[in-house]
DNA sequence: TTTACAGTTTAGGCTTGTCTAAATATTATT
DNA sequence: AATAATATTTAGACAAGCCTAAACTGTAAA
């Protein structure tokens, strides 16, 4: 049985090796769990003799299959339940991170299997993020980044890359909701900025907004 | 913000200050939270210094009032989701108090009363025991131990004392179930045990079992 | 009222996960 | 290829929560 401490980096030794798609370094796994680099260094030298990933001194650290497993576990148990925070327990989309981080470290297979269940055995979360089903498998869906549009092209936003609460709120306030059918209507060269349509409704966002959603054709 | 082990220390003494109303000393409370009297000491100090109980060396502790507002949110946390679990993802009442141990220590004041509203605020557990809301206040029944019948008599079986799974799994198999109406048909005096009626079926048991089952007349 | 003993606390140590500071390895620059 | 800059690891310390063993307190019995 592993600590919430090791899940954590468990899980974030995964986001990293999917969003960089190389070994993981000290430094920028340090970064991202709010720790130091000392921290981080002890840390994989007890996870590679817990057999959960491999690690180099100086190299980094990769998840092997049993490290994979447990991330995937993880990633399902926090997805499964933002999504029953959002669709049971009435919280916005920008509110259940927090207690998510929590929930998933709650240990017991039913428990999660039965939410799933209770839940409709749903494919994604809140974010439009996909939900790893009990086996770790789970869809992807192919997503193209706003910024990939050309003027008068459109398409239905499914994802967000970042969501921090920041920008989730600024979404909801905005009212770009997950579904919405989203057209581009003009781009600016000077900042990068697009104009894009909405329900009729017709606003500029930036290029900060643009990376951050994602659209299926 | 409390730790898990502290808040597990608050709710165990709340306990036994209920059941023996008296303050609680050293040896007991180490035995209900499986650990030695060395480390209670460490922890009723510390407690007391963070103004959560009154502890006199050698004399006891005793929750204030600070206390026992968080002892009753703890409690209120765990029969909120045992609650959850029983009526929404179909667990059987002897397999919630694990999980619900784990889920108890989860810090989010808008989950517990989302939880609670979700479940249309529930006044007691599968278990009988009452649900504090979201003040700490919480109902009592009127119960009377199953003990106290005479021959004849009956009443409706609300509440379980031990609530362990043993017991719990000896209930479901003899089909005794909270609500049901529970008949005395007769009294062994060599070794007190009774027979009694539940859906026109009689059968014998044990003064053990007796002594658990507290009924609303 | 002294003694014996059960109950409790203190002293000192261990583990986990963290930290700072120093040492070492790798990479980039000249 | 030598040196500078950056990244990483090691060494040693600390807090929380636990442990064992020893010391202490309160009480019940002689």
């Amino acid at each position: 049985m592993l600590t919430k401490s090791e899940e954590n980096y468990i899980k974030e030794i995964y986001a990293l090796e999917q969003k960089h798609n190389t070994d993981v370094n000290t430094n920028l796994l340090a970064e991202k769990i709010d720790t130091k680099a000392s921290s981080v260094s002890d840390m994989l030298k007890k996870l590679a003799k817990k057999d959960l990933l491999i690690y180099q001194k100086y190299k980094g650290a990769k998840l092997n299959t049993k490290g994979e497993k447990i991330a995937l576990s993880v990633i399902r148990k926090h997805r499964l339940w933002e999504t029953f925070l959002v669709q049971k327990l009435n919280f916005s989309w920008d509110e259940v991170h927090e207690i998510a981080e929590q929930l998933e470290h709650i240990h017991s297979e039913k428990l999660t299997n039965q939410l799933d269940a209770f839940l409709n055995f749903p494919k994604v979360d809140p974010h439009g993020d996909p939900i790893p089903d009990a086996n770790g498998n789970f869809i992807t869906i192919k997503t193209i980044c706003l910024s990939a549009l050309a003027i008068n092209e459109e398409g239905v936003f499914v994802e967000v890359k970042d969501d921090s609460d920041k920008f989730l709120k600024y979404l909801t306030k905005n009212n770009i909701t997950i579904g919405a059918k989203i057209k581009v209507i003009d781009k600016e060269d000077f900042d990068n900025s697009i104009t894009i349509e909405i329900d009729k409704k017709q606003f500029n966002i930036s290029e900060d907004v643009i990376n951050n959603l994602y659209l299926k054709r």
